[in-house]
DNA sequence: CAGTGGTCTAGACCACTGG
DNA sequence: CAGTGGTCTAGACCACTGG
């Protein structure tokens, strides 16, 4: 669990080995206080407050002075898996049913740009149709490592939030997030799935998500059908 | 400059007295290294380091290692106008020439959506033909306060970035956006303009923004041609 | 009072950048 | 190579919270 012999910092190390009892729900309110986790890792306290302070600056944990170290509860978790992947949210809003159907579930040898950003030439694809009320919405395609797309066969795709059994079952670390929102005319073989004309233009999502170390984690991409869906974001200065 | 004596703790003291400096203007591109400012303060250097963390943790500063600490320019309201209004910017990477023809420049009576944002029936509207090497890109739509809208007469609206004017010139505070990007047919006078089929199907951007106090500053909607615009963002957790 | 996080010292060795 | 930030140790005293 904390290798000394690793090339990775100690700070690191314990900084992740905290951030998944966390999110195991080891601690249920507040975490072990720096004296007892010098202890446990038998590491100075400078160290052990790196590790806590970089939790602190993301927003995972709270300092009151005297008391301890809190777990921030809720945190943007939801915001950001929300934010990130509102498609099942949006339409249970708009007051209909959301669906999907497993249309690629295998590994594949992928384009320059997805291996280049996933450093693998072959991943894991899983693509599903999206659907409304049976209505088709959108075409998904997630690409994973094969180690991971592996795991991710132990849950029925067709019915579970992908993001949410990476986070909560599959305990996989999603840290950063960058999306692209283009529009540009569908392929035919998606338009025949969404049942609309080859070359209509449509919106097209690209989405490249990495974990606290920097690592991929998912390459994604959407097509969906215009005029069924809208990305709202809330930038603050 | 610094007090042994002060309650305040070093690291809080030395922060305030780093970011002066930087502010001023004592420093051009870094800040002296650590090992100086040890020197110079005469404190450990984990004092100096916790003062400087915190810079960078605020984006003040940003550290290369083995080469330095680095003063960041501009900081993040530049980045944020970029989010916000990057049509300029991504013309010119794109190697275009990126320009600006005004269509509309009046008083008007607005819809029930707008004037529900903006708390006003009537508001001045500037909408905007954007071209990138004369080729037209997109239709962009902004509605102010009258009053402020009679402020921006004094600036060439064939010319300026609307927000940079605002911010920089008539010190109009900008601090949150809500922003919403969809796709949907193009409305024939705005196809005829953009030289594109009347109903094909577009990038469609609505843009609120409000200041600090949560008053209306901006309502903003976009048309924009489908292929030739990206947007991207990056979300952290 | 015992326990918590906040601040600080005085070192050490390391990995990285550039000449 | 000298200089930079990155990591880490083993201490110390402090201010704050709660019983």
């Amino acid at each position: 669990m904390f290798d000394l012999e690793s090339p990775v910092p100690y700070h690191l190390q314990i900084r992740e080995i905290l951030k998944k009892e966390i999110t195991d729900g080891v601690y249920t309110e507040r975490i072990p206080s720096e004296r007892e986790l010098i202890a446990r890792f038998n590491v100075s306290r400078t160290t052990i407050r790196e590790a806590i302070n970089h939790l602190v600056n993301e927003g995972t944990l709270k300092k009151i002075h005297g008391k301890g170290t809190f777990i921030v509860k809720n945190k943007q978790i939801h915001e950001w898996l929300d934010s990130i992947n509102s498609l099942t949210e949006t339409i249970k809003k708009m007051g209909m049913e959301p669906g999907a159907k497993l249309l690629q579930n295998e590994q594949q040898t992928v384009s320059d740009n997805i291996s280049l950003h996933m450093e693998r030439d072959v991943l894991h694809l899983i693509k599903r149709l999206r659907t409304a009320d049976d209505i088709p919405i959108a075409i998904e395609s997630h690409y994973y490592h094969p180690e991971l797309g592996k795991l991710l066969q132990n849950f029925d795709l067709n019915a579970v939030t992908i993001y949410k059994v990476l986070e909560n079952d599959l305990h996989v670390s999603m840290d950063e997030a960058e999306q692209s929102i283009s529009c540009k005319p569908i392929q035919e073989d998606d338009a025949i799935e969404l049942g609309i004309e080859a070359g209509t233009n449509v919106l097209y999502v690209e989405r490249f998500i990495t974990n606290s170390l920097g690592e991929p984690i998912e390459y994604y991409t959407s097509v969906i059908k215009p005029d069924m869906y809208v990305f709202r974001m809330r930038i603050k200065k």
